[in-house]
DNA sequence: ACTAAATGTAGTAAAATTACAACTTTCACC
DNA sequence: GGTGAAAGTTGTAATTTTACTACATTTAGT
């Protein structure tokens, strides 16, 4: 865990003297990674063995140990995990707050991710016939966002809102289809049945969702993300940060599959926006 | 700059007993951080002042500084900074390099937000009579999620991914009407026509765009975001994300300055979808 | 006023750094 | 192609800094 974290949570605990270093490291906690224990307990105007003492309590062997923790928990880009917005939270801190936390679940995210499956996938999605896109509520913009990445393939795609439409696109596949269904809970009904129909017609399905939910049961493949989400925002967040970022990765797979004769193809789709653009003042 | 990509790069330059200590180091180190000199030293088979000439080469004040440095590279969720994905590399490989570069961005943007435009356009969009949200290619889809969550807040959302029906959208704006465009160049022509439009029509218009771009000079508010994109894969992918990001941001800024009451509001509304999903087994 | 916890002092052990000496390597010049 | 000076590399030993331990003193609570 974090050991600034723990420091604050730990507060109590401390006695006296050991509050006053406690203060000063949270204080500053990039100079004291750069201090000596002598100069930290001058700061802190206690005698060096409190300060060894408060070490301790933290559970590092030692000073210099400690010193370790503080420094990654300093590292540039390691979140704060888990900061949660509160109510009388500044426009900067709860910006600072999102950010972090999205950060942080993108790492539990990437942790979560088995390769194995996503080789897997990117090797079915090169070699599909069609590919699908689908999904509802927060995970339908998802879907659109991978329907902007695929089609540049040159390959085609559907994505559809309508429940309807991805019903009936799904009950006109065939084999070689692959149909990808992006879902955080993975209990939505109507997604379920989708993936039924999808695969009553020799589609291969491929479920964005989370493990073991009744559509990861459905699906040919599932690519299972674990995200912790803040429910107190009772909006999907960073769930779905974590999904475009999964989508990210099988776009990649799949142009590195294709090789660099394929990259080239894509230079050329992105260069036909030049003129829907205003050009650059240096180029 | 992370000291494990510092150590790879400069391995040439290392005499030959430096490079022991080097091999010893990125063969493990976990085990680095928490060993002494002599013990490291012993360890590469080289003397102790090696260590510390080592440790001097990489730009560190000496041994301990070193280890610090190294701790925070080891840090759970230090991104490897702009870390591209190469031809060769393995499923594996190339999905942490997304991930982490993606993150890695993310904390570039955190930095370049301005939080007190950020401030004055969540005050903005709490007063709005109506707010538009519209994009184009890889932007359309996070103008659809932005759609997503702020109708949740009762307040007239328009988003529409045709550039017709965007401007016969603006044409219709009002005082008190708020346009957010989204687009990470700035320069897609139509949607600088757009923020024309909602301009002459006396709508407040907020561009989440590159800073100084055409389509930052016509907005009455811009939110830019400086993020390194990796242009060899010819599509939008760390951008879109720090947008989605930054929706998220605005949107929890509503919900912050609306309230308790208005989270429970929310709340309805997410429960709502209770009878379109299969419940959770142990609820 | 007594006990237990907290804090500090002084001494000790360990770790890191410096200064210097010995050893390689490099390359000009014979 | 070999010789020797110079630069660069590595190690040894002494020094300094840093952290830790044992014990004494103070403070707080009953």
């Amino acid at each position: 865990m974090n050991i600034l974290e723990k420091i604050t949570q730990n507060k109590a605990v401390f006695s006296k003297s050991e509050r006053k270093v406690a203060e000063i490291i949270l204080a500053n906690p990039q100079t004291a990674i750069h201090s000596s224990i002598a100069t930290l307990a001058k700061m802190s105007d206690v005698s060096e063995p409190t300060v060894n003492r408060f070490c301790r309590r933290l559970d590092t062997k030692g000073f210099p140990d400690f010193k370790l923790h503080l420094a990654q928990s300093l590292a540039n880009g390691t979140p704060y995990v888990n900061r949660h917005v509160d109510e009388n939270d500044s426009p900067g801190e709860y910006t600072n707050k999102i950010f972090e936390s999205t950060m942080a679940s993108l790492e539990v995210a990437k942790q979560s991710i088995d390769v194995q499956t996503v080789n897997r996938v990117v090797d079915l999605l090169t070699q599909a016939q069609k590919i699908s896109f689908f999904g509802l509520g927060a995970s339908a913009s998802v879907a659109h966002d991978a329907l902007n990445k695929f089609f540049r393939f040159n390959v085609p795609v559907v994505y559809f809102e309508d429940i309807l439409m991805q019903r009936m696109s799904c009950m006109n596949c065939s084999d070689g289809d692959v149909v990808v269904l992006i879902s955080h809970t993975g209990r939505t009904k109507s997604l379920v049945e989708i993936a039924q129909i999808a695969r009553m017609n020799d589609a291969t399905v491929v479920g964005i969702t989370s493990a073991n939910s009744p559509l990861a049961q459905e699906c040919t493949f599932v690519l299972s993300l674990e995200v912790p989400e803040d429910t107190d925002m009772y909006m999907p967040m960073a769930s779905r940060i974590a999904q475009l970022t999964l989508i990210d990765v099988l776009a990649t797979g799949f142009t590195l599959r294709r090789g660099n004769k394929f990259r080239e193809n894509l230079k050329r789709v992105k260069d036909t926006l030049r003129g829907s653009r205003y050009e650059k003042p240096n180029s």
